[in-house]
DNA sequence: CTCCGTTGCTAAATCGGGTTAGCGCCCGAT
DNA sequence: ATCGGGCGCTAACCCGATTTAGCAACGGAG
């Protein structure tokens, strides 16, 4: 096919000395060795001119090493939330000069006892085991023969893994406070889940956590949660029935919607009922969603931090590999990464209409 | 760390024979060897009973190839497309055994060169040159080190590389079609091209040939276009204003939105004119992004089909690793993925009304 | 009895690097 | 003249597989 590549023993060739030497000055290990300024400048010449780069495969049989990431998600095709995890991770290991091997499980054990396989038989360096929302998991015990990260996920059982979650109870308590901040203080709803600590949809650590930072931060002003409805699924149409039905009972004065989807339904709902936002009923949402700020009015979202996530996932992974030397029975470490506000307009301050 | 791993050598000591006898028992060249079935039972039994794998680095360094192929595209983050597209080929390569090498180079061709040289470096089989919209790109010469082909993006240059694109002919004459088959005749307006030919944003492959499909199916039906409006980005806002702007003068009785962003742009403008979907004014759209179910009416639109395009993608690719003989002057063959109509409830007869 | 061919297996080379042990040379000290 | 030691470099082995070339044992033909 194409010429055959060029190979260390051709640099040694052209500069007329032997492989180890021309390995060393190129590993860098030259100086230390007592290589002569001569020599070495000749090596580097030649392989600068035979365009030579190392075959990381050959290497990695030597080393054990591949210069290789691994990342396995449950699914990579929900949203742009996998892109961007996958694009921050991607980034971030490409500084390091490492590739990333991508695995699907579809939530199949048998599927990911497969993937971390085919990942080992390809030696990578390191994993990363990533959920594409925020819930806890059963870690395969295979997972031992390289260092990993869980990202968005929580182990079921106390592992020495690390974990890289978002900032969830922040990011509630900064949902809260928007509110707060714009002068509301009744009639305040939660759609999605809630309104009790236990209302929420089964192993969704971000609803619970969610749920906790928004009541700690109302709690702290003295402002209770006038009502909240759980959805069986976070998606526009429950946000739209749960809506639809809380506004036969009440008249919120301001939505906190579990995530920008249910926000959108909410919406309709809104109006369908005549309502305006952000006049009559203002609206705050997680995750920053693309159609955050594609519905009208534009929405204020606490984000998801995808792209921040999926390179920390990266940096926190380098440094297990990096100190080898890790506790099997300590639990690993909770990375909480900040979600940010993003300030947009369904929000207002209360009119002076009736409260709810 | 952990145990070290089983070796071929392992194997070939438990069954009591040489590397080269284990060897080629487990790569089923046995038989055609006359290794006794005596033999080769103890070999199979001291493999499972070790749970023995190969290498995959170590055959690599032997047989030069990875089994991994290497998908490279513009971007990984925009919208789900890339996702399901990445799906697909990580489905069909899984399929085969191979993983996914995931690099990213957004529009950079320096960051592109680095990529297939990290690529190359770690002898791929293959490589996928993706594009997250449909367009021409510049085929980097050193590509040629492996097989390789084109997604969903054409050649600026010929090259011997195949391509695989979405039919976009053929869905614009399904749009077109489907308001032809509702009963309109007139007042059928374009939003994002059109309506003359060249009326289109630059680079974008989709917008000629969608458009070229539309006028088509049209004009074989003695249809003409009432109008049409180019948006210079394909999103929500643009289409807004294109829409608002044409009901300033016109009244449509349908509009073919060039994709979903646009078409939910559009739905804002016909709102705010008091316009009703689908009774006023039929939409029909191309793309299916996961928005044209979550708008209401929920839009029929003609789909990216991007799960196919990207299996079809890794199918094509393996034909070209399998027969290496590809004459390199003959251009790539072009494989068009069919996209199907996804019909919803955006579109009606038109009215006894008046047109536009 | 010798020669030859088949059968059944293995030694050794190979891929492309990294790493260890050590070789030859020159210089200064004894 | 001899010895010791630093300097500068290289031979040889290693990683874990595949593949080529060939060896030993056996049986049948001449």
């Amino acid at each position: 096919m194409s010429p055959r590549r060029v190979t260390l023993a051709d640099v040694a060739k052209a500069a007329g000395v032997s492989r180890t030497t021309a390995s060393l000055v190129l590993s860098g290990r030259g100086r230390e060795l007592r290589i002569s300024q001569d020599v070495e400048q000749r090596v580097v010449q030649a392989a600068n001119e035979l365009q030579y780069r190392p075959n990381i495969v050959s290497v990695g049989l030597r080393t054990g090493t591949s210069r290789t990431i691994g990342f396995i998600s449950d699914t990579v095709a929900t949203s742009r939330l996998a892109g961007d995890m996958i694009k921050g991770a991607l980034e971030a290991a490409r500084e390091r000069g490492f590739m990333l091997f991508i695995g699907e499980t579809e939530g199949d054990a048998e599927l990911e006892r497969l993937l971390l396989q085919a990942m080992h038989d390809r030696q990578v360096d390191g994993l990363i085991l990533a959920s594409m929302f925020t819930r806890t998991i059963k870690v395969p015990k295979s997972i031992t023969a390289a260092p990993a990260v869980l990202l968005n996920a929580l182990p079921e059982q106390p592992t020495p893994l690390p974990a890289i979650l978002p900032d969830e109870v922040e990011a509630g308590r900064r949902a809260a406070r928007v509110l707060l901040d714009a002068g509301h203080r009744d009639g305040i709803h939660l759609i999605g889940a809630g309104p009790g600590i236990g209302d929420v949809p089964p192993e969704s650590v971000a609803a619970v956590e969610r749920l906790v930072g928004i009541r700690e931060a109302l709690g702290e002003a003295g402002v209770k949660v006038a009502g909240g409805r759980t959805c069986p699924d976070w998606q526009p149409e429950h946000g739209f029935t749960a809506t639809r039905d809380l506004l036969e009972t009440a008249r919120p004065r301001a939505l906190i919607c579990f995530n920008d989807r249910i926000a959108m339904g909410a919406y309709q709902a809104l109006d369908d009922a005549g309502l305006k936002v952000p006049d009559d009923v203002s609206v705050v949402s997680f995750d920053d969603h693309p159609i955050a700020s594609w519905i009208r009015p534009r929405l204020t979202t606490v984000a998801l931090p995808h792209y921040e996530l999926g390179r920390k996932a990266v940096d926190v992974l380098f440094t297990e590999i990096d100190n080898d030397d890790t506790d099997p029975d300590r639990p690993g470490d909770v990375h909480r990464v900040p979600m940010p506000l993003r300030s947009r307009e369904s929000i207002a301050s209360p009119s002076a209409a009736q409260s709810g």
